[in-house]
DNA sequence: AGCACGCCGACT
DNA sequence: GTCGGCGTGCTC
């Protein structure tokens, strides 16, 4: 008797045994699916193993193999089982992520060839090039890269290439096309032809794959190139189960299938800044064509008198600079960060953000308790009346949005024509001033004049240890849209961010923020895994949490460090409630072995508990 | 995840 | 008595 090991595309782990029925033998094989019925249910499942013994009683058969050809071959699936080990997710879950929307659904593919694995008369063990990543450092990047993806394709070595967004994979596909001369295939989730396409990308035995986050899992043969571009953006991370991040997932099937790793980027994330310290990271430099602008930065603290008497919101120097870039017929953009939910409290007199003596990072101020709390560690305080800093200030909510900026404007220039930007719009001649959240960071080729930062602090003071990480990518972001000047309101004016804009060298920042997280024991030194748990009614979130986070406490464990408890952020999001639970680990892969052992217990109804690791 | 089983409270 | 709420545990 044949027994199939089977998993499904549901949170639990398996594998589950099936009798494969006799005259089905010669059908199936490791990596096909298959029809079974679970639990009452006809689901697809995905073969991971075959065997002549179980030692299971009452054994269902497999209803019906669906493909002739494999699905996933002997790669995939290593690569799929890593990730649910690093992801804390179930192998099914993995494994669903990897293929289209409609295999996932049972859809045949007609098409009955599997993947190639060869490589020309030599063994898969001599495809193995052990060589670091390399990072690529610079504006004009694409010339690099078009020049690594013909070293590729010359090896006869597929190439994937991920941009942050489907635009910019688009106007790549074409210069790709146009440049090398060769086809390039793109297919983005859940667009019509995406099966189609990765169809077509299996069946050759070697192409160029450009496309975003999810086509990490394209189903190239012979793998010899993962080039991943902006590789410090926040979309190369999963929203939803599992929360993988395509860097992660590059290394791990770079290792596996023996490629090489290009990441670019105009600044490095801290996980590459990390991995370069350590001599695991090349690193090149593209020298700018572009002039870089000069930056000013307007210490908020040490504002002269006339400017605190006019409690205007834009300073004298940056109101003077607007009307003499305006005389000249120049465009201006403002700028100002309304995003984010997470408050921060700050002194309304100096700006200081209240920090927690322990974590350094910014305190929370709590509504219903009126304290402030650490959401890493669980200090908390009460609110202090005055600033303990100036002893002038009172504490309190600032924010400033966009229509504030522009009805002030208005009134101060009131010959100039302004413009709330939004998606739409990337026409200059519209307008003299420009306002705007970071939604502009999207658009490409746009050159201001002068741009003028007003807030700035809000992000900065976010209660999120990548605050000042993600604060810097926008702020190199914007110094990207101007050639000539930018002036930057802050009371954090001395701050690392701003230190390494002015000297226009990303490595200040990096090595700051870097020292910053080995003392207190962050990414990318340690893994932080957050526990996520919503539910519709708050009482009922509360409690499991206070539950989950005081049963995990109990259990002492090596390989995890049970941080704190807090609500989510947001707290409420589409009629549900969230808490979360903060945790550190050295290893990824320990700790989801372990949350995966103690989460299964001590269930509550309408209550759903997922694991993020290594969260952005 | 989803569903069945089973153990305690309010009630036609 | 029993109807049904939800905690508990299983799914090959």
């Amino acid at each position: 008797m044949l027994y199939a090991k089977v998993v499904l595309g549901l949170p639990i782990d398996g594998p589950f045994d099936y009798l494969v029925p006799p005259g089905m033998e010669d059908k199936i094989s490791i990596g096909a699916r298959a029809w079974v019925n679970f639990r009452n249910k006809k689901e697809v499942a995905y073969v991971v193993g075959l065997s002549n013994k179980t030692t299971i009683k009452k054994i269902k058969d497999i209803l019906a193999v669906i493909d002739r050809a494999l699905v996933l071959d002997e790669q995939m699936l290593l690569l799929t089982r890593r990730l649910a080990e690093y992801y804390c997710c179930s192998w099914g879950e993995a494994i669903e992520t990897a293929l289209p929307d409609e295999l996932r659904r049972g859809k045949e593919i007609k098409e009955n060839r599997g993947r190639f694995c060869f490589f020309e008369g030599e063994g898969n063990q001599s495809k193995k090039i052990e060589t670091s990543p390399v990072f690529i450092q610079g504006q004009d990047r694409m010339p690099v890269y078009l020049s690594r993806i013909k070293g590729a394709l010359g090896l006869k070595r597929s190439v994937i290439v991920l941009f942050s967004d489907i635009a910019e994979a688009q106007r790549a596909r074409e210069l790709i096309e146009r440049s090398l001369g060769v086809e390039v295939f793109t297919a983005f989730r859940k667009q019509p032809k995406e099966l189609e396409v990765w169809e077509k990308i299996r069946k050759a035995q070697y192409c160029v794959v450009v496309g975003t986050r999810s086509n990490i899992f394209s189903p190239v043969n012979n793998l010899g190139l993962i080039i991943i571009d902006q590789e410090a953006d926040q979309v190369y991370k999963q929203e939803q189960v599992p929360h993988y991040h395509a860097r992660q997932v590059a290394l791990m099937r770079a290792e596996i299938e023996g490629a090489k790793v290009v990441l670019g980027g105009s600044s490095l994330s801290l996980e590459s800044f990390y991995l370069a310290q350590k001599n695991k990271l090349e690193y090149e430099f593209i020298p700018p064509k572009l002039p870089y602008p000069e930056v000013k930065v307007i210490d908020l603290r040490r504002l002269p008198y006339s400017d605190r008497k006019s409690k205007s919101i834009f300073s004298k120097y940056l109101a003077d600079t607007i009307y003499t870039v305006l005389g000249d017929k120049g465009k201006v953009l403002l700028f100002i960060n309304r995003k984010g939910f997470a408050t921060s409290a700050a002194c309304h007199n100096c700006g200081l953000a209240l920090k927690c003596p322990r974590c350094n990072i910014n305190l929370v101020f709590h509504f219903d308790e009126n304290e402030l709390e650490c959401h890493h560690c669980n200090f908390k305080m009460f609110l202090p009346k005055i600033c303990p800093s100036c002893n002038a200030g009172y504490i309190k909510y600032s924010g400033i949005g966009t229509e504030k900026v522009e009805s002030d404007l208005a009134r101060i220039f009131p010959q100039a024509r302004i413009k709330i930007m939004d998606d739409a719009q990337d026409d200059l001649s519209s307008a003299d001033i420009f306002v705007s959240t970071s939604s502009i960071i999207k658009h490409k080729g746009l050159n201001f004049d002068l741009i003028g930062v007003m807030v700035i602090d809000n992000s900065l003071n976010r209660v999120d240890f990548r605050a000042a990480e993600k604060t810097f990518a926008i702020l190199m972001s914007l110094a990207g849209m101007t050639s000539k000047k930018i002036i930057i309101q802050s009371a954090n004016a001395n701050h690392h961010c701003f230190r390494a804009l002015i000297k226009n060298d990303p490595q200040i920042f990096l090595k700051e923020e870097l020292k910053q997280r080995r003392q207190l024991d962050f990414a990318p030194f340690k893994h932080m895994i957050l526990l996520k748990i919503r539910g519709e009614s708050l009482d009922k979130v509360k409690k499991a949490s206070r539950d989950l986070f005081e049963r995990l406490n109990k259990i002492k464990t090596a390989s995890l460090k049970i941080l704190s408890l807090n609500c989510g952020q947001p707290a409420k999001l589409r009629g549900n409630y969230y808490y979360q639970i903060l945790m550190r680990a050295s290893s990824a892969q320990k700790a989801s072995h372990f949350l995966k052992l103690h989460l299964k217990e001590g269930h509550f109804s309408g209550i759903i508990v997922t694991v993020d690791v290594d969260p952005v």
